[in-house]
DNA sequence: GTCTATAGGAGGATAGAC
DNA sequence: GTCTATCCTCCTATAGAC
């Protein structure tokens, strides 16, 4: 991208299409695809809403880029687990527990120790995964990743049907979304008797609860 | 509501806002509530704007109504499955599946063999749930029912610590609600190979899922 | 790479006739 | 109880100056 060779105070349009995915991030993380505007995403920025339009074209765009963005690092967190698992294993089939962390502890844990970016990304996945005109985006950009998990679930389960490998993998997405998107629902329904519900706390009755779930669907042999 | 003495053939007025809140759900249910405008919904009914706002006010009281309908449904459905179970077993703890049944159930249930304004209500709350300020107003309405049976499970797994319960609570509602949500989701994962997901496979499938990974959280005796 | 101005339409809300 | 007409705000998108 020849860049012109003016004064150094041209500012960097890199930098500039970064700040805006944070600024939309936050902004459909707090409110929703439909409820932001473009408008919403240029006043967050102080800058126009021509600006925004260059840089990532029209709101669609907007959205796919700002999953783009961090999927692929998802997606780098829970191949890593997964090679280093597999690694000390020295290929051998996983244990269920490993792999549940494998892929729900990378999500986890950035929603909770990342950057603010990675919070707003948390609540922005939450958010809009059960919609399906925008899962149709998220899975775009998750499902490669998810199908290598499903075959190392196949590997480490052999007995469990395959069409049951994939509801309960699909339970476990559920789970995890819905951890993650409502830091304050847990408080509303248990009547503030749990307090400042920590993901990571939510993780450690996770992992125990969905590594039985997957099991329990394991036919018993007779 | 002192109605006119004029000809019969004027229309109900309940029948009109039967009808208004049909239209409403079916719209952001597709759409979202952010995603569907006050006109999206007239038009729906091919009525004017202002008849919506005559019978339900502003939108948000409109997506309360919607939530409301069905709610005071869906709590006595579940009321009664719990009471039912309860009766049976003289009063006795019920078995984690019949609790996990009794709450699930019952939704699962509808968002297939409902008619279609139950089906369009499944998919209008999996799409809101996750987000909080539509949470509040779901919760409102749900909350209740949640707690008997939260304290029914605390009832039938007295050994699991209540903070636990809230959390495996959740887990589970979390399934649920991910579960009706994308029908077609499971296909695009799986590349064709589950077919028209049916959710009372589903359900099968949850069943023992969540119920093992309820008695996961029961600490073990030394 | 940044910004202003503006087009052209869709948004929720309201007043008042029938 | 129903409907038309209307207000004004807000939206996305575009053209073109700097």
């Amino acid at each position: 991208m020849a860049t012109g060779v003016r004064g150094g105070l041209r500012r960097d349009g890199d930098q500039t299409r970064e700040r805006l995915l944070d600024a939309a991030e936050a902004l459909f993380a707090a409110q929703g695809f439909h409820g932001t505007s473009m408008r919403d995403v240029a006043g967050a920025m102080d800058c126009g809403i021509a600006l925004v339009k260059y840089h990532c074209g029209t709101k669609e765009l907007l959205f796919d880029a700002v999953v783009e963005r961090r999927a692929a690092d998802m997606a780098a967190y829970r191949t890593q687990a997964l090679d280093a698992a597999l690694a000390q294993a020295g290929g051998r089939p996983l244990a269920v527990e490993a792999l549940v962390s494998g892929y729900v502890w990378p999500f986890i844990e950035r929603s909770r120790a990342g950057d603010a970016g990675w919070r707003n990304y948390s609540l922005f996945v939450a958010r809009h995964a059960n919609a399906p005109e925008f899962s149709k985006v998220l899975g775009k950009h998750y499902d490669p990743v998810a199908r290598r998990y499903l075959a190392e679930f196949a590997r480490s389960l052999p007995a469990l049907p395959s069409s049951d490998l994939f509801y309960a993998f699909s339970f476990m997405v559920g789970t995890m979304v819905s951890t993650v998107a409502q830091p304050g629902r847990l408080e509303q329904l248990s009547k503030r008797r749990i307090r400042a519900a920590d993901v990571e706390v939510a993780f450690q009755r996770m992992l125990p609860f969905l590594s039985a779930g997957f099991k329990s669907l394991v036919p018993r042999r007779p």
